[in-house]
Order: C-alpha cells, then structure tokens, then sequence
DNA sequence: AAATAATGTGTGTAATTTACACAATAAAAT
DNA sequence: ATTTTATTGTGTAAATTACACACATTATTT
C-alpha cells in the first residue's frame, strides 16, 4: 500500500511506486487526435471532412482522427492521419488544443489532442480516393459530428489570429504564387477585403518574398508577378517584441 | 471481428464497436495535467515549483501536476491541482499545449497536458503549508525533472507572447494596482526597460483602467494612484483584426 | 483595333510610436 | 521646519506606420 510521502503535509505527494501503478493499471484514458485540414481552392477556404461512419451520427460529417497508439508519439498520430487520408508528407501541421470533457466521445471516455494542417490543393487533388472524404466550404461547415463544430471552430478562429502573426497561411499557396493569390488567400481565411496597393505594400516592406523572375501562366488577363516565401530569413527576423496592444 | 466499412477504400473508416473495444481495452494511456504556476513578488517574475519525490530525479524541482482520473474533466484536473497547492479558488488557467512523446516520463507512457496559471502571490503568501514547495525566480528555472524543463520554457515563452496582447498578466497583480507595479510586472516578464511616459499613455489610451480615487500606502516615497482593471469593458472591446504583421 | 480585366505604382493625410525633460508631491532625514 | 530624496505625473516634437485613394500599363479576348 503506497503512503504519503515523508515531509509532506497534505498527502499530495506520491512515491514512484504508487505512480507507477497508477500508470500501468489504473487511470488510463483513450486518446486521440483530431485534425482540421485546411485547403485553399477556387479563392475560398476550405476543410476536408469524413462522412461519420457512427448510425449514431447517421451521414454527420466529422473531422480526420485515430486514437493513438500507446507506443506512438503524439505529433506521428497527427501526422500518420495525414499521410492516411492526403498522401501528403511534408505538410504543415501544428497542435492547437486539447478537449478533455468526460463525456465528448459515445463509445467511452477519449481525450482528443486537435491539429490543424495547412495543405496545398493542388499538390493534393488526385490523391482523394475515398469518396466519404469531401472539402467543405469553411461558412457551410456546421452540425458535426461528435463535439468537432466546437473543435472546428476553435481551430478556424486559432488560424485567422495565427495566419496575422506567422506565414503558415503560404502552405495554403504553391510555392509560386501572386499576390493577388495571396491576397485572395487572406480575404477568404479572415473573411474581409483588403486595399490591394496596402497590402502589396504591407507583404513588400516585410522583405520576405522573393522575385522569381516569372509571371502567371494562363490566366485571362495580365499575368501577374510570381513570388516565394523566403522562410530561412523569417526565421532569423521574425520578431519577438511586438508592443503591448489589446 | 470488427471490419473495415463497406464504402471505405482505405480500411481505415472504423465501426462503432470497434472503436468502442479499442477505447474500452487497448490502447489506453495515461494521461496527466502539469501547471506551471507564476507569480510576481519583490519585482521579480516567479514559478512555483515542488521537489521532485522520485529517486532518479532526486533533488530535482519539478511542476505541479497529477494524473488525470477516468471520470474527471481534464480541465477540472488543472484546477484540483491548483486548489490542493495553493488553496486559491479562482484564478487564471489556460491551457497551453500537450506533450506526447513516448518516452517524455519514467513510469511508463504518459502524456500531459501543461497549463499556465497566474496567481496573485499576496493571496498565496500565507498557503504554502507544504515545504516542498517553493517560488523559483524563472530567470534560475534549470534542470527540471523529466521533460519540465521544456515544458516550463514552452510556458514562459506563451507567456511573454501572450501577455502583449491579451490583459492576463494584471491577475498576477492585486485588483488595485498602480501603473508603477504594472510596468515592473511587464518588465519583469518581458525582460526589457520601457519608457515610463509612453508605457502610461498606452495604458491610458487603451482606456480599461479605472480609477480607483486611491493612493498607494506605505510606500516610501510619493505614493502612486491605483487603479483596477475593468475585464467587461474589455471583453466588449477586445479586438479581432489586429493586422498582418511579421 | 477595341474592349476587358487585371497588374503595378505613389502621394497626401491621419494615427501611432518613440524619444525625451521638468515640475509636483510625499516621505525621510536633518 | 527645512532640506533631501525618490518617485509620480505630465506634454510636445519628430519619426514611423497605417490608411485612403486614382491612373497608366499590359496581356488576353472579342
């Protein structure tokens, strides 16, 4: 029988022992991961979706997850899902936040850690071979399944305040792309218009795109500039002090 | 034995029991909540810290945290937590990220979900019963147990981020402060100087600060006004578009 | 050749940020 | 009571950044 620890005063404190049985026996919960993928296509945002496969659910249409395995890292999870349902490998993937209500899950008590993931459509389009997976308009995404609305839509708040501060919303965009492309990217993710010569300004002063000496090809009309993003050189001067302002 | 759903292509879409059977035997984990508790006393910034009880880690200081029990909510988990050290009720807690790499603890596979609390060391001072524990200046923070090392500066760099565009910082604070102590907290968590003028009309043009009609007592010098911070104003106010900038 | 639809560029104004210095006040020391 | 000390409280000018706004240019399509 385990004891409290000598020099406690309130009992808290737990040998390795008792830890350790609590680990292997009891105390074990389910774990999963959930990601919200995000696409960028035909100039709006959009997430990819599974039909439910729960008669409870019966054609709710829910988020790409897997429980993990107990000898699986928590980020292979996320990332194992992606490379399952995309094809895709090197994506961008971040984790935004875990949802441990008791009863968020019907088949029992399953802790889900959620991910969003930024893809490039196009690099992705040939590879959707089950047809229960379907890209949804991010407006029209509503009555998921399970408690994914609220996921979701943590995850689609956490991105519009995120694409503002760091440019992972470029993994939306092919490696070249414009700047009206860009521009459409973020009037789609933060659902606004922007002045076109301020925001050519704004992305220019930041000194982050690099010329690639070529134009769009097939569009019908004046081809536009094509860019990339330099990321090395975000890294070495993305700032840290941004001013206190809320 | 469950099968792969008719309609699936991949073999990858599970039934219901099936995933009720591997949420109910295999493939459970355990699953723990860390809190990384801050506070702010003689100007400094500081985290609270326990001795670790482990052997192997002997001497070492670590983050409060516990497992979380089948029929708890994970985020009532990070509050027992906070109530059982330092008997405060309600304080700001926020979870920060989820740490699930196979081997991160010693007693077998455990993720943990790292929370950050921010507690107003006056109301504390006289709670710490258990000698174990004790207030780390986090500028010393180094050689935490297991992975709380890097769980820790995870924490403190959400922190130093967070607090420039969220208020949270002021519940490290006593509700009435002065602009004095509310520039030595953000210098203090920051780590950097700030002009004192321009540090005040930022605060008084951000318009949350009310104006108590109180001075500071016991100081020995001319005494500063205090003022509190009006949270519902801000929760009107608080602002989405903040601009793209990075 | 004209019409279309987009690209690419600049300037003035307003708002915000930064740098910076001195008088007023309360307490403590003499 | 006077002086000293330490800190509060305030204003302005300069620099920077954000915002609003219009026209000439370039491919493509008709």
């Amino acid at each position: 029988m385990p004891i409290a620890k000598k020099g406690s005063h309130t009992g808290i404190i737990k040998t390795f022992k008792k830890i350790q049985s609590e680990v292997q026996s009891i105390n074990r919960i389910a774990l999963s991961v959930d990601c919200v993928i995000f696409g960028f296509d035909e100039n709006k945002l959009k997430v990819l979706l599974i039909r439910s496969d729960l008669k409870k659910f019966h054609g709710r249409w829910s988020l790409l997850g897997d429980l993990v395995k107990p000898d699986q890292d928590l980020d292979a999870a996320a990332y194992e899902i992606l490379k399952q349902r995309t094809g895709l490998n090197d994506v961008y993937l971040e984790q935004v936040h875990t949802f441990g209500e008791v009863n968020r899950h019907p088949a029992g008590r399953v802790v889900t850690v959620a991910y969003c993931s930024l893809i490039n459509v196009q690099h992705h389009r040939l590879k959707i071979l089950d047809n229960e997976l379907h890209w949804h308009e991010v407006e029209s995404v509503k009555d998921l399944a399970f408690d994914h609305q609220k996921i979701f839509e943590m995850c689609y708040a956490w991105l519009q305040k995120r694409v503002q501060e760091h440019p992972l919303g470029l993994s939306l965009l092919p490696s070249k792309f414009s700047l009206r492309e860009l521009q459409n990217l973020y009037e789609a993710i933060l659902n606004i218009k922007l002045d076109r010569r301020n925001f050519r300004k704004k992305f220019f002063a930041m000194d982050f795109l690099v010329d690639m000496n070529e134009d769009e090809q097939n569009v019908p009309h004046r081809p536009g500039r094509l860019y990339k993003f330099d990321y090395e050189k975000y890294e070495r001067k993305k700032k840290v002090w941004t001013g206190i302002d809320f």
